[in-house]
DNA sequence: CTGTTAGCGCGTTCAG
DNA sequence: CTGAACGCGCTAACAG
């Protein structure tokens, strides 16, 4: 550990405050910690000298006193054995940002600090929740993962993909009705005969949604029925898949949903170098929207799960745990998908 | 501000271990703020004694002894009146993501929290500076931007785009060898007669330097000279621009350089939909390397300036300069950029 | 090199 | 509803 020096701040304390409102220090805690128990007076009188005076509350000493960290840390999950997850993949990692923004957006507002980690293991959660007041668990999918986050003994929020998993907090998409959206916007765009293309829909339960609800949707509104296919090995390649594909375009499958953008964009990519097909006429829906759409030569919709949203409303419901511990009560929030049309 | 709730930590404080190490509770702390004021045996045997209780320090309490606020800010400008600024486009956020993880790798191993902020106007520096202890600029690449960035009274590193501005702690990549390197690689893939589009060089520095770098490699190796094509008004439309760059082709260019991988990609993708040349034959080399490559239908080289190795040095700088403050002198690190060959 | 000591700014009792 | 007072865990003198 690197040796520290000292700082001057602009070093006004809750004191000078307490003094030029001409109320006791405690009673200016109070107005930051719990207003209404401040006469309205004084509480007005505390605001102005602390507008006044520039007065910023001192979040170490406030976590310091409060013997807690003073930190909500955001929990990255580095599934690398995964086969193909998102944060092997780069390209997608413009996500993360809208995530951060999203979290950090509510956090400021207390006197906690937002923390960023990465685990790879769900054992490293044991040793990051004694060094925070609180977790955030980014991209939960997996029932391993979910008993991992129900045996935590720190408050937190599961979000993003754990709709389908109970005795949980959580705030999540909804992946059923974003497969339904899908299916809702390739009839829009006048298909009769859609290919649908996925991958590891067993192993991954997001997929398996995704393709229920597009199904679902598809089947209770078309007399033809879609078509599945599925890249199990080497999902991303899709080398093997490609002619079964084309032969269903032959045979007059005239749209295409992909379980996400990436992959309906490899396939793209495939089809465009093997000048088999004129893709870019071909209505297209994939699920994430990637703002890709002016550097690729393809036109697709995409189903845009709102991922700011979801994490700010998590975010929300971790305070308001976090504020009111009593409550056992476990709390669920499914934010919905919505799409977003090809440009 | 939402009320708190008390949390309390492993609570391994800092005179348990002392007392297991047989040391004062000061030992402890100079074994890990200054550890070379320790004897080697104390110091062992605290690292021992802590290890085994598992004691983490406090980073709250050593901020408010401090009188700091343990707080390292790392800055990123939203250059939002800029023409296609990189955070106006979200499909490059994979950026950040690099940079923040270069920065915390770092800043991990002190008593410092790292904190994101985004900016609008360089005036917000002024309240962001004594919200924290330091600050870490993310992409200064404006006269202006420096000259707010030396006005800093909170000791500061500029990353990325600085090399050229003086008398400004900075650790940045080096734009002309970036220019030089796409010369190289073009040159490799047997190019003869180039093209090199870039747009806004005139009032972008590092576009303007990495031209340079370009120009001035290709010219002392090659007799014919390359083709400099600028699309200035809506760069990344670049309708009016493609009419000029297929007469290019026609009279015999053979290869093509861009100022960045979007750019490029956009100009490969216009191409395709226009069916005018079979673009993924085109040897090409753009910058950023951008991690595009297996869902875009092309085959590109790119300069990785390796942003998290940058902002990595960045982050040492800047510990560097907390813990001796005395030394005045600033210092400038370059950190030179590589060629990724396109697969 | 090491130990002793005095607060850093704030949240939270406990009396009034 | 309000104020006085304590101490959270640590760093930085200072004295030995």
């Amino acid at each position: 550990m690197k040796p520290l020096v000292k700082k001057n701040t602009a070093a006004v304390t809750r004191d000078m405050v307490a003094h030029a409102a001409g109320v006791s220090s405690a009673t200016v805690s109070r107005v930051y910690n719990n207003p209404s128990s401040v006469s309205p007076q004084k509480r007005t009188a505390v605001l102005e000298s602390a507008r006044l005076l520039g007065y910023v509350p001192n979040k170490a000493a406030s976590a310091l006193r409060r013997t807690g960290t003073g930190v909500i840390t955001l929990v990255e999950f580095d599934k690398g054995s995964r086969p193909y997850y998102w944060n092997a993949m780069p390209a997608f990692n413009w996500f993360y940002g809208d995530v951060i923004k999203g979290v950090k957006s509510v956090i400021d507002t207390t006197m906690y600090h937002l923390n960023l980690e990465t685990v790879t293991d769900l054992k490293q959660l044991d040793t990051l929740q004694d060094q925070c007041d609180a977790l955030l668990l980014f991209d939960i999918d997996d029932p391993r993962e979910a008993d991992a986050v129900r045996r935590l003994s720190t408050p937190y929020v599961a979000a993003h993909h754990t709709g389908s998993y109970d005795r949980l907090w959580s705030c999540s998409t909804d992946n059923r009705a974003g497969g339904e959206l899908q299916a809702v916007e390739l009839d829009r765009l006048g298909v009769h005969r859609p290919i649908y293309v996925t991958s590891y829909h067993r192993s991954v339960q997001p997929h398996a949604e995704r393709l229920e609800g597009f199904l679902q949707q598809w089947d209770s509104t078309h007399d033809e029925q879609a078509i599945v296919i599925e890249a199990e090995q080497r999902a991303y390649d899709l080398s093997e898949k490609l002619p079964e594909i084309y032969q269903c375009l032959k045979d007059g499958a005239d749209g295409i949903a992909c379980v996400n953008d990436r992959l309906l964009l490899r396939l793209f990519s495939r089809m465009t170098t093997s000048h088999i097909v004129r893709e870019c006429e071909l209505p297209a829906v994939g699920y994430d929207a990637s703002p890709l759409s002016d550097i690729v030569p393809y036109r697709y919709s995409s189903v845009d799960i709102r991922q700011k949203l979801i994490y700010q409303r998590a975010a929300i419901m971790l305070l308001d745990q976090l504020s009111d511990p009593s409550s056992g009560r476990i709390l669920q929030e499914v934010i919905p998908p919505v799409i977003v049309p090809g440009t």
